[in-house]
DNA sequence: ACCTGAACACCGTTCAAGT
DNA sequence: ACCTGAACACCGTTCAAGT
């Protein structure tokens, strides 16, 4: 619930596990929850994985233990919750370059998802990275199957707008899309993020897009 | 060492801290070793990642805790072995499919590259999941910028050979399609791995690196 | 020489006792 | 009503005591 608070436009469902116990009516309530939030990347980014324990998230945020408990009922409900921020981030630039860029034609639209993927990722590189590190041990089969038919539910029509091609097969394309950009970025950025990988990246990566969505359209007269 | 012994052909180099303690000479000594090693795989394939902890493999491997830490000298040490193994079976067969489609038409050579890789990657599909989720929590930069770095120098020379194709830009490109190779078959099998989804990457992922490395290459009279 | 497993430090989680 | 933090079960790792 109180991730609807923080993300009130939120589609995906939460598994009820992984819910949070308790509703944040109070301001006061609203800002624990938010220095918790802010304590956990805090912790993250500064100790690393293996040392974000919720003891440290609870010092760091001003709280005791069981204080934390009462919001997120476990270390995972915590986890999920920071990581289903990050990639509405992700899924909120996606639908806006695709809302942007439709009736434009092909090569401009893949050029721009591209870039707008690219962005949304490397906006904020250690938080991408050390996220990546934790969602491994989370049960993400949902979220993550919740963002990408959000995510493809932008593409999709963004593609079958462009002016000059048309798609057969468009639920195959948009996936495979999402997929290759989802997949590349991630493979990159996961581990070192060198500059000159991140240079590559950007260089080739819509490359490798245009081509493909070229070679998987039918040209069509522009009207 | 142990690592050596059981795949003689490494090449990466393995951080001090991982390394086994102790070289197996006898031939007990190995036959314990592999057992650790298969107990390993089957306690996550059966119990999952929460559940795979150090008494509940050596228990299943039939050694005590202690001997277990005179062979690995932590916990990580033994997934990253794991993982090294898998690694370097598709690192094998990238090399097997670039050294054997050399000279090829760059639409044989690309379309061979991604079948030999994702074949590599669905053998078993359940042991790449499991390691994908077990990885995170290692630090893998040496392993996989070592494989890396493998397959790359297989996937160059294999593209540079192409009968009908040159490329500007050899190491951009190789760098390129190997990422998107791995980082699209990861975001698939990572999850659900749904046979659906399984049946577009295959139709979808030859489409998309023919036609990048159709667009980063020049065409040249076969000689 | 090699193996064992109780013991230790530390983690996630709970809940009686405080305010 | 809400917060606290000692207590519990369990983990990774060690090392004195066995063989």
């Amino acid at each position: 619930m109180i991730l609807q608070v923080l993300h009130s436009h939120m589609a995906v469902p939460v598994p009820a596990t992984l819910k949070p116990r308790k509703v944040p009516r109070q301001a006061r309530s609203a800002a624990t929850v938010d220095a918790i939030f802010q304590a956990t990347i805090q912790v993250l980014l500064k100790e690393g994985a293996p040392r974000l324990t919720t003891t440290r998230v609870a010092e760091r945020a001003g709280v005791s233990v069981g204080t934390m408990y009462q919001y997120f009922p476990h270390k995972k409900a915590l986890l999920y919750a920071v990581l289903q921020q990050h990639l509405e981030t992700v899924a909120e630039a996606m639908e806006a370059a695709c809302a942007r860029y439709a009736g434009q034609p092909l090569a401009v639209i893949s050029d721009r998802l591209v870039a707008a993927y690219l962005d949304a990722k490397t906006r904020q590189v250690a938080t991408s990275r050390a996220l990546y590190a934790v969602a491994g041990e989370l049960d993400t089969a949902d979220l993550i199957g919740g963002i990408s038919r959000r995510v493809q539910g932008a593409i999709a029509p963004a593609l079958a707008s462009a002016s000059d091609a048309r798609f057969d097969d468009l639920d195959s394309v948009s996936f495979a899309l999402r997929v290759v950009l989802a997949g590349t970025a991630r493979a990159v950025l996961e581990r070192g993020a060198t500059s000159s990988a991140l240079v590559i990246l950007r260089k080739e990566l819509p490359v490798v897009c245009r081509a493909y969505l070229c070679a998987a359209s039918k040209p069509r007269r522009p009207h």
